[in-house]
DNA sequence: CATGTTTGTCGTAAAGCTGTAATATCCATG
DNA sequence: CATGGATATTACAGCTTTACGACAAACATG
């Protein structure tokens, strides 16, 4: 999983560090600046998945890089977390409507700001909270209902899907013919265990890319597992 | 446009009468009760664009009612909006963990809550802020009821315009025919699921121009979805 | 009330998927 | 290196799902 980008603008310089230093802890790519004018030149040279933005802060006021934000194409649908004193209701209702996406009050724990980050993430960008599964090269997105590999698309018919979402579930892990059968056709199906074989050759099949290894390993005499290549 | 439809969970008989009036006033349709099991049941009736949920309440503890609307597929997506009190902090936390997307610390001014709302519906569901919508090269004007591609104006029916505006709202997501009929045809419509097909297949051609590819993907023994072309 | 549009349903054609069986290949072991 | 057991591969017929065209009823509109 990319780690997801984020842009801090805070002037204050400790709460800023300790803010880096725990967002970077939990696999966040943090850029920090103290200055509005700097925040949308570095939010426009690479558009970030989410801002962090000091209401209060030098230059040009979080109200205005808010609004600036939004007025550009690239970053227009960025999240916007502010960070505002607890007192000032103005700015809260103010930010909100000038396309802010949640505030946090100050002063807050670290935790709740992580909180509140992952949430907003992950309604807005279901792929970077994880709702995603990964095996090695494979990423399946359940969705979209779409598979790809090495940046390719791949073809995936019905029970294919199925059986490699199965599979990404529990990377690693040798199934038996009969546990497949049980978790991808539904216990009781009614099937020969020979089926499977083909089931799995046509995987194979379907998520070959160029010379990429074949992520499907056969278990001689117990059944196949998927490898993270 | 239609009246974005919020269900107010609030057992506070004096906050629940002020805020469904607020509400109302600002034209959205509000439906109130002040039981948890009571909101789930309303909400499977008619899903709900988004909740409004007070933390302590009577019968169903909050936190349980989140998760069981997170749980249940037709309510899975609708935004949630917590009501605490400003010390629980712990209270917060374990709610936008649980699902929540947003909360509002008590005491807080309807207005405050009023411009949450729209944040959060506006982000969520942008139609129904009256906001343009654009996937791909489509661009759908829910004001104007107006749908273009590539600078061409298109003619789209009444439901085609209802079932390309749905999928707009999810762009990449797969949706299968039950879930269409429910969320493009109402909850319990009594149509035969074929019948969706005939609707896609109206749509792909009404929004044909020129040679631009198909951005309807049909995934087989899944559904449909809008794809970014 | 006449006219054109929209809507849901069918029937059929086309496309795609699935399970099985037959055959080839692999592999550990004596 | 021969052998038995297990897996890989291929072909195919039957089945399921989707696309398409046509139609009558319902609806809206002037």
């Amino acid at each position: 999983m990319a780690a997801p980008k984020l842009l801090l603008v805070e002037d204050d310089p400790a709460l800023a560090e300790l803010l880096e230093y725990r967002f970077q802890a939990e696999g966040y790519a943090v850029r920090t600046t103290a200055d509005g004018d700097e925040a949308l030149i570095l939010a426009d040279e690479d558009a970030p998945d989410l801002v962090i933005l000091d209401w209060m802060i030098e230059g040009t006021s979080g109200i205005e890089v808010c609004r600036r934000l939004r007025r550009d194409k690239a970053t227009a649908h960025v999240p916007i977390i502010m960070l505002t004193a607890r007192e000032a209701e103005d700015d809260r209702v103010r930010g909100l409507e000038t396309g802010a996406d949640d505030y946090v009050t100050k002063p807050f724990s670290p935790r709740e700001l992580l909180a509140r980050v992952s949430a907003v993430l992950r309604r807005v960008r279901p792929a970077l909270a994880g709702e995603m599964l990964e095996v090695g090269d494979l990423k399946l997105d359940p969705v979209a209902h779409r598979v790809e590999r090495r940046g390719n698309q791949l073809s995936v018919g019905p029970t294919e899907y199925r059986l490699l979402k199965f599979f990404m579930e529990s990377p690693g892990r040798v199934f038996s013919r009969g546990q497949l059968l049980d978790g991808v056709w539904g216990t009781g199906s009614e099937i020969e265990e020979r089926t499977v074989d083909v089931h799995i050759r046509r995987l194979r099949k379907a998520i070959t890319v160029g010379t990429a290894p074949d992520p499907i390993r056969t278990v001689r005499s117990a059944g196949y597992a998927l490898e993270a290549v």
